[in-house]
DNA sequence: GTGCTATTCAATCGTTATGTTGAATAACAA
DNA sequence: TTGTTATTCAACATAACGATTGAATAGCAC
């Protein structure tokens, strides 16, 4: 028999606070942003309080408020915390993003008069990419800085973080198509490689997601020791 | 170029804000338990408001929530309002869900409070129940009420609605394992069917998840009309 | 030990969410 | 039209959240 001291009533209020101290904790843009961040990698507060333009308390507090519903995970490296993102939550955040994305017009206009009206022939969509990279036949560009490739690429991707790509632009085939891509579909890195890559006589196209969505897709991704 | 009249913190401000109010659309208990009751099928308020034991202008209120971030969709019947899930939402619940169960110690506590400390033997697992329902060596048990079925079902599984499974069990193979499942991991109806069937002298364990996780990981779903 | 830095804790205040109640609206039936 | 039912709106009190400060703690260098 069912355990007749809790009743159903009882149990389904405990068990619905404790999936929404989860999805609470992503019901914040401050805290969707630091998710966001440790999507590439490891981070410490104050990296994480630089990249989201917030004070160092208040990221402290967030990145609290994820860490009691588990959604990162931390670490002490002499004076400094890191806090990573825990195992699973990667792949599930961004199918949340993907699906509010979706389904979010103003999400779609703010991206549209942010990056411009990019015609379909600017990107490169995951399944497509993932032949023309079995097939050797792509080059893919990765331009994120040096230690979010290492924590993390797709198989296959060279890394030229953007800073430096302006002078490294011959390392790129001049017979083949270059695919760049960044952190995700928020980050404007991409884009502007594709015109630097442009620019210089090669064909390019951008991979407007990153290694998170790869990942969910079904891509492989890689690490380099770091 | 980019567009200069938009800022890249102003974009992602509106990006995480957008974002956010779907995560935020989540992140209420109430709203969660509404979310989990339509993920069986479309409901009306007052169904909804029942099913979740509060107040009908209450469920009314968040089920507008809901509908703001675009997680459900209304269309009027009569005097009715019936919600439904849009489109894509379900699998990214579930998927939720089962992160929060993975990493939430409470949670794990209040299941076993309630459904008693079940051993692995009392179920089975999506993988092994595919290949059995593959080769024609399992019963599998629906207890959902009759309209749940007919919203949808797991491909190749039988209806018999729980209150009626007393009168019913002849229905069921003797030579073959039964396999019950009923809404999904908080729901107790299986549990009980379990316990009936096996009092009937036949062999039977739990799937003790619903249609959502079970299209989740690959599997196929039928629906009748209705 | 002392000084320094990174992080966290604590207290405040303004804002936002929640549940409750009662009234208003929309569709249907007579 | 009038009455009836289902749903939504509006207004209030309570509670939770969020950003901002300043103080406290933990580790490191000397």
């Amino acid at each position: 028999m069912l355990n007749n001291k809790v009743t159903p009533r009882a149990f389904k209020d405990a068990a619905y606070a404790a999936f929404a101290q989860v999805t609470k904790a992503m019901g914040s843009p401050r805290r969707l942003e630091l998710l966001d961040l440790l999507v590439q990698g490891p981070r410490t507060v104050e990296q994480l309080a630089l990249g989201t333009a917030q004070p160092v308390p208040s990221a402290s507090q967030h990145l609290q408020v994820l860490r009691r519903a588990r959604l990162v995970q931390t670490q002490r490296r002499g004076t400094h915390v890191v806090y990573r993102l825990a195992p699973e939550v990667g792949p599930v955040f961004v199918a949340l993003r993907r699906l509010a994305q979706a389904r979010s017009p103003e999400l779609q206009a703010a991206r549209g008069d942010f990056f411009g009206p990019e015609g379909p022939l600017e990107v490169i969509h995951a399944e497509e990419l993932r032949s023309l990279l079995a097939e050797g036949r792509v080059a893919l560009l990765d331009v994120r800085p040096a230690d979010e490739f290492e924590h993390a690429h797709i198989a296959g991707a060279r890394s030229i973080p953007f800073e430096e790509l302006p002078e490294r632009l011959n390392e790129l085939p001049r017979d083949q198509l270059v695919v760049a891509t960044c952190r995700g579909p928020y980050c404007a890195l991409a884009i502007q490689a594709v015109r630097l890559v442009r620019a210089s006589g090669r064909s390019a196209v951008r991979y407007e997601e990153g290694v998170a969505e790869w990942q969910l897709d079904g891509g492989q991704l890689a690490s380099s020791a770091g």
